[in-house]
RNA sequence: GGAGAGAUGGCCGAGUAGGCUGAAGGCGCUCGCCUGCUAAGCGAGUGUACGGUGUAAAGCUGUACCGAGGGUUCGAAUCCCUCUCUCUCCGCCA
């Protein structure tokens, strides 16, 4: 969310960033509700401090006993006519909420313009395609003959788009988990976290998915409660309304979840394989740190992905989003994608963020500074360290052998007990 | 699922026959003083949000906030209702 006070003194520039955006909003409607939040606000602290005034004072008279009657019936319209001002107060903030709530965050200076994908910048490449003398196949075909996945099975069991894995497929899928945590905690400073799963509303909202993106959750029936899409939002809720100090800053966290997408609107995208399920496993990053380091450590968190793919030596790209393929909450995005043989095509398997303080406003995340009065929103950050469903299919496909078997990267052996390759 | 107890400031903890309590007291923290060093001691300060004023910071000023929402009342941390969460006991369960 953007702060209020920042929309209304700087109108013009929230106009041009959203254009820029390809979205449009109400703000003529903000700028008068607006106002007349402030004229209502007013009107009611000044009522109240009457009120206050007088009550003191009736009890100072009927203290010493004497009548105060008048004065009673004088506060008592006085209080009916602050009743009916913070009804209106009420309706004009949900009003200006609602606006404010739709409104996305602003494009860093640094991001690209462009109307769509098409419009993002590549930034590195790394590592060169293998040169296949046989037709690479795709990861599914792959998995279903080495009996390590199972999508028919998956369909029965749950329906269309939820994976089933087998054996060493199975044991793969952990592995990588495994392997990505212990990176980044040993090698990267995280500290590990497991959150819950399931959130509620307020959670959902504090990092943005709602109230915008509803039909892409999973809900459960009867509750307010959501199935978390990544372990963003979990972690980036853990300190909702809390204010930190600024000696804790940076904190940087991992996160193993499921992650569970409905992904409404996809259908005829991806329909075969891992790329696009409704359930699947990421490792995430997010950190919380101050405003002056926030992009600094956006590049070093991008480099903390984009070293799981260098140690698996897998051939990926680097690409920085364009402001209209920018996601509703983040000020810049770094993704990064990796090889896909079969597809030859490179394809996204970890976004990196920073939110700036926008996540942090919603969610009601602050800092405190040493010698500084007053507080301000942390910025906020998060990267998959990789979604770990993707990682798989680019390694059955970056590492299949003409006779069907997979080669298992080296650092990721001694998750394997030793195993060297993935046979029939 | 059943029965009970509770939710107050960074923490602990007073305050319920409604008014002078943004909130006693303690701890912590900050600054200053004192002291061979440390400890102790002394003094001052120490919530958040929104509005007004101010070029801005500071300051000043108004309002709100004692789990959340609603009600009663001139006036509510204190009374009533609903909800959420925490704890204890019983049941169930990995």
């Amino acid at each position: 969310m953007l702060e209020i006070k920042f929309v209304r003194q700087n109108l013009e520039e929230v106009c041009q960033a959203l254009e820029k955006r390809g979205d449009t909003a109400a703000l003529d409607t903000f700028q008068s509700e607006e106002s007349r939040r402030r004229e209502i606000l007013s009107e009611i602290d000044d009522l109240r401090h009457r009120r206050n005034k007088n009550s003191d004072e009736i009890a100072a008279l009927k203290k010493k006993g004497l009548d105060a009657q008048n004065l009673v019936l004088e506060m008592r319209e006085v209080s009916a006519r602050i009743k009916a001002l913070e009804q209106d107060l009420t309706i004009s903030e949900e009003k200006i909420n609602e606006i404010l709530i739709m409104l996305p965050n602003l494009p860093h200076s640094s991001v690209p313009t462009g109307k769509s994908e098409a419009e993002n910048l590549v930034v590195t490449k790394v590592g060169t395609p293998r040169k296949f003398d046989f037709e690479p196949k795709p990861h599914w075909t792959i998995g279903e003959e080495l009996n390590i996945l199972d999508f028919e099975r998956a369909s029965k069991i749950a329906g269309a788009r939820f994976p089933l894995y087998f054996g060493d497929g199975a044991r793969l899928e952990r592995a990588l988990i495994n392997f990505m945590l212990e990176l980044h905690t040993i090698r990267h400073g995280y500290t590990e976290v497991l959150p819950p799963f399931i959130v509620n509303r307020k959670t959902m909202t504090g990092t943005g998915q709602l109230p915008k993106f509803e039909a892409d959750l999973f809900k459960l029936e009867n509750r307010d409660f959501f199935l978390i899409p990544t372990a963003e939002v979990p972690v980036t809720n853990i300190f909702q309304d809390e204010i930190l100090d600024e000696s804790r800053l940076p904190i940087y966290y991992t996160a193993y979840t499921p992650c569970f997408r409905s992904e409404a609107g996809s259908y005829g995208k991806d329909t075969r394989g891992l790329i696009r399920q409704h359930q699947f496993n990421k490792v995430e990053l997010v950190k919380f740190t101050t405003p002056e380091t926030s992009y600094d450590e956006l590049e070093k968190l991008l480099k903390d992905a984009e070293s799981v793919l260098q140690l698996l030596e897998i051939p990926y790209q680097v690409i920085m989003l364009c402001t209209g393929d920018l996601g509703f909450s983040s000020a810049k995005t770094y993704d990064i994608e990796v090889w896909m043989p079969s597809q030859e095509k490179y394809r996204e398997i970890s976004s990196c963020s920073n939110f700036e303080g926008f996540q942090a406003r919603r969610a009601g995340i602050r800092f405190k500074r040493k010698d500084k009065k007053g507080t301000e929103p942390v910025h906020t950050l998060n990267g998959s360290g990789l979604a770990v469903g993707r990682t798989f299919a680019a390694i059955l496909e970056n590492f299949q052998e003409s006779d069907g078997s997979v080669v298992i990267p080296k650092l990721l052996r001694p998750y394997m007990g030793g195993k060297e390759r993935i046979t029939r």
